[in-house]
RNA sequence: GCAGAGGUAGCAAAGCGGUCAAAUGCGAGGGACUCAAGAUCCCUUCCUUCAGUAGGUUCGGAGGUUCGAAUCCUCCCCUCUGCACCA
């Protein structure tokens, strides 16, 4: 049995399911459903490795257990297929990146054959065509008919080495987050926008829901949305209303000067003449300093020569031009209360501005200012001895009757930039005419196709020079008109895919409502944990869209998440084709067979965890199921023992638990566990069958083939997961079974002992309980310790005991003699 | 700086108040089989002890809670991962 060929077994079990489309799924009104996911890839020229194989091996084991429980499970997978490496591989070979893109395309659907993930491929979806782009196209119509598209000139994140622009989520600590050394520079530019932020607080208020989603996602997300309750305050300057943001409008009284952000549109509205040079070399200063060094800046400002009038006590407020004041969160001005606020306090230190206490801690300990806890306002008017949290009420109301200040939310997040200056991307469908300006695209004339045949030859998108697609009509005027030439962000086409496997290849409609409905929404996610504040938002956010469009009636597109760990390579980094320490499945799988690794796989360590390839390890999982397939080839049926009927079941129970909660590695164990007990004696047929239908998530192929041996028909792929028979399930089976190891150790510790003393011994008698001796199988033992062993009951007359060692026997600690 | 996650035997990794000297895999050592190697199988693998089921010292470090702690609490050290002036 050592020449067994996994490969070849896994070549033939492939072909079958394809042939007989096995995991090709209908809607089922009779059946319920199961929606698995795994975040589909960019199809990149390198193809896939030992990690990627890792991540859908992850979640195909769940969706075939789940289809083996009885669901209708929709397993799909695409490919996200627009994106800049493939046009960047297009300029370099003047050639053209749908090339690149198909040919990639078709190499990683051949990888995922032969890793044997249990798609449903007549689903299959790719970004990059137009019966795909054209819905995202639609979806951009639908939003600007909803007011949720505007395009807007502002400061935006410009990738150098991408040569577009970045949403404020692709800029990762002020670097590109396809390139982590290059500098994300500001430009300002006329720039499209989805108006994400219409939909902030329900984003960020029904993480509160996603019970089954880690901790951590959520905790990124709400720190991303950054929701902030305070208040809009009014300061009069030059007789006219400034609103100022704060969480803290306890502390209104103990405001000392007001700082506005140096790049605020209006300041210098705001500077009188005498101040204007100094506040105009201060903003200059400001604009020769990297974006990347602006965060470690010293916080500085310079008086704007301007006062503004408190609102509660009409005081007199220096106004301040500040380097560390955000233009676009709030207001673009922040009220200074040094003696409540760090940043405050340092600045008034700076400038030597005078700071007012208007907080002290209850318990009236010695703090060092300044004090940002709560407490006890004091030196505020008739807000005096209240607490700070019901201050805030109070002063809010205060200014609302005055007019000078509401209640109100901020939120970090900003609307999401989706314009990119490329080509390989979903063309924005909007026509610029010189009479209409800006004219959408009508509905009946996408999609708005990206060229075929066009010229790659420099850096910038082509398509701004390329006159069939740039030169149209105005679809208002019919006069002459240009296309957007801009592209949307690819994180556009990954936030509603999920919806389109559904019904992929409707051609009406993005999608039918009724199959959505079926389907979704998703049961399981699985993917990497890098997409929480990117792709995890996006596709939350389209989904409320949807539903508010009346397509579905969901908020959440995924009940539950998990986010698998990163398989590291032999040498402790990341795996990737750069750093030369990819494993490939292909290589892995000639050697062993595909089936072996992803046992491997799962093996190592919790899902969830990064877990280190080792190139030994994977002969342990080899050596498992050589060994399984050596038992299946011999197997004589039998009847299994009560024992073993307990351990069976007890197995299927916990490996059902441990599947469902994604701890593999330990269902790993108990399956080898279980084994290990069938090795060692008789079993029936069903028991054994069992056994091979709970291996099956985990080595697919493998227990194809086993099934078969074992005289199956069909697929085992397709058989139903076990019920657990609880009737059979006996805890003192257990406890056996722990005695006889225990027994085991023992003899093996006193025969090291005797035969140091007397030399060899030959023979072992084991001296047990009456009722215990079913528990005990000399063939066994006299296995596992290599010399012969004969089992006795005490109240065998005949037994062997000349040392009277039966006498010590006890439950579960039966005497020994060697002779 | 802030926020999280984590530090377990040679390595990887379970365990998360008693059944823990701590699952499992790898590695290492010994044995069986073989002319031999490989494969396979069995055993051992913290220390000591021994015709057995015993004792000792362990789970980053130091304290504490408890009849009892790898598991709970406090402080400290180290590693990783996010956010970095959002008022």
């Amino acid at each position: 049995m050592s020449d067994i060929d996994f490969s070849k077994i896994e070549k033939k079990w492939q072909k079958a399911w394809h042939d007989k489309k096995v995991f090709e799924v209908k809607e089922d009104k009779k059946k319920p459903k199961q929606y698995v996911l795994e975040m589909f890839p960019y199809p990149s020229g390198s193809g896939l490795h030992m990690g990627h194989a890792h991540n859908y091996n992850i979640g195909d084991i769940y969706a075939r257990f789940k289809r083996m429980q009885g669901f209708n499970v929709i397993h799909p997978m695409g490919f996200d297929s627009f994106g800049l490496p493939a046009e960047n591989a297009a300029i370099k070979a003047k050639s053209h990146p749908k090339k690149f893109t198909e040919e990639a395309i078709a190499n990683f659907i051949e990888q995922m054959k032969e890793l044997g993930l249990s798609y449903d491929w007549s689903r299959k979806v790719e970004t990059h065509k137009p019966d795909y782009y054209r819905w995202d196209q639609w979806v951009f119509l639908k939003m600007y008919e909803k007011g949720l598209v505007y395009r807007k000139k502002s400061p935006v994140n410009w990738c150098p080495e991408c040569n577009t622009v970045l949403a404020n989520e692709q800029v990762i600590s002020g670097k590109c987050w396809r390139h982590e050394d290059t500098s994300v520079e500001i430009k300002h530019l006329e720039q499209w926008f989805l108006k994400i932020t219409d939909y902030a607080d329900e984003l960020y208020e029904d993480l509160n829901k996603l019970d089954d989603w880690p901790e951590l996602i959520k905790r990124l997300q709400r720190n991303w949305i950054g929701k902030s309750e305070g208040a809009e305050i009014d300061f009069i300057i030059n007789k006219e209303k400034w609103k100022v943001f704060t969480t803290r409008p306890d502390t209104l009284f103990g405001v000392t000067f007001l700082v506005i952000s140096a790049q605020h549109p209006r300041l210098m509205e705001l500077v009188d003449s005498k101040q204007k040079v100094k506040v105009q070399e201060f903003v200059k200063k400001l604009h020769s300093v990297k974006e990347e060094d602006l965060d470690r800046m010293e916080k500085e400002g310079v008086f704007t020569g301007n006062y503004a009038q408190h609102p509660l006590t009409g005081e007199k407020i220096p106004l301040y031009a500040g380097n560390f004041v955000l233009a676009d969160y709030g207001s673009g001005m922040v009220m200074g209360v040094p003696a409540h606020d760090e940043r405050d306090y340092a600045f008034a230190k700076k400038y030597q501005i005078s700071i007012t206490s208007v907080v002290k801690p209850e318990n009236n300990e010695k703090i060092n200012a300044p004090y940002t806890g709560p407490g006890v306002l004091i030196h505020s008017e008739g807000f005096d001895g209240l607490q700070t949290a019901e201050a805030k009420e109070h002063i809010i109301k205060a200014l609302e009757i005055k007019k000078l200040g509401r209640k109100v939310i901020n939120f970090r997040l900003r609307d999401w930039l989706i314009s990119r200056q490329r080509f390989w991307g979903t063309p924005i469908p909007i026509i610029y005419c010189e009479k209409c300006g800006a004219v959408p695209v009508p509905e009946k004339d996408l999609p708005v196709i990206l060229p075929d045949k066009i010229q790659f030859s420099g850096v910038s998108n082509p398509l701004l020079t390329y006159k069939p697609f740039l030169e149209t009509t105005c679809p208002r005027c019919k006069g002459k008109a240009r296309r957007e030439t801009d592209t949307m962000d690819t994180f556009v086409n990954s936030s509603w895919y999920f919806l389109r496997y559904c019904d992929p290849h409707n051609e009406k409609k993005i999608f039918d409502k009724d199959k959505a409905a079926y389907w979704c929404p998703i049961d399981m996610y699985v993917g990497g944990k890098e997409h929480a504040c990117l792709h995890l938002i996006y596709f939350r956010f389209y989904t409320k869209f949807f539903r508010d469009l009346g397509l579905i009636t969901f908020g959440e597109p995924a009940k539950r998440l998990f986010n698998q760990g990163f398989l590291l390579g032999p040498d402790g980094e990341r795996m990737s084709k750069s750093r030369g320490n990819v494993v490939l499945p292909e290589v892995i799988s000639k050697k062993y067979g595909i089936d072996v690794a992803r046992l491997f796989l799962v093996s190592i360590a919790s899902p969830d965890k990064d877990i280190l390839w080792s190139d030994e390890g994977i002969d342990g999982s080899f050596r498992f199921l050589k060994r399984v397939f050596t038992y299946a080839s011999t197997l004589k049926e039998g009847k299994s023992s009560k024992k073993i009927e307990s351990k069976l079941h007890t197995t299927i129970k916990k490996v059902t638990d441990e599947i469902e909660s994604f701890r593999y590695n330990l269902a790993v164990i108990r399956l080898r566990s279980l084994f290990e007990s069938f090795e060692h004696e008789s079993i029936a047929k069903s028991d054994f069958n069992a056994f091979i239908r709970i291996l099956s998530p985990f080595i697919p192929h493998l227990s194809e083939e086993l099934w078969q041996m074992s005289g199956n028909k069909g697929f085992a792929s397709l058989s139903a997961w076990p019920a657990v028979d609880e009737k059979k399930i006996d805890e003192k089976f257990e406890q056996a079974e722990k005695a006889v190891e225990k027994t085991i150790s023992d003899i093996l510790n006193i025969l090291r002992i005797v035969d140091e003393k007397k030399g060899k011994s030959n023979k072992i008698y084991v001296y047990v309980m009456p009722f215990e001796l079913e528990n005990y199988n000399a063939e066994e033992l006299s296995k596992r310790v290599g010399k012969p062993v004969m089992v006795f009951s005490v109240s065998d007359k005949k037994k062997h005991d000349p040392e009277g060692k039966s006498s010590k026997a006890k439950p579960g600690k039966p005497g020994i003699y060697v002779d």
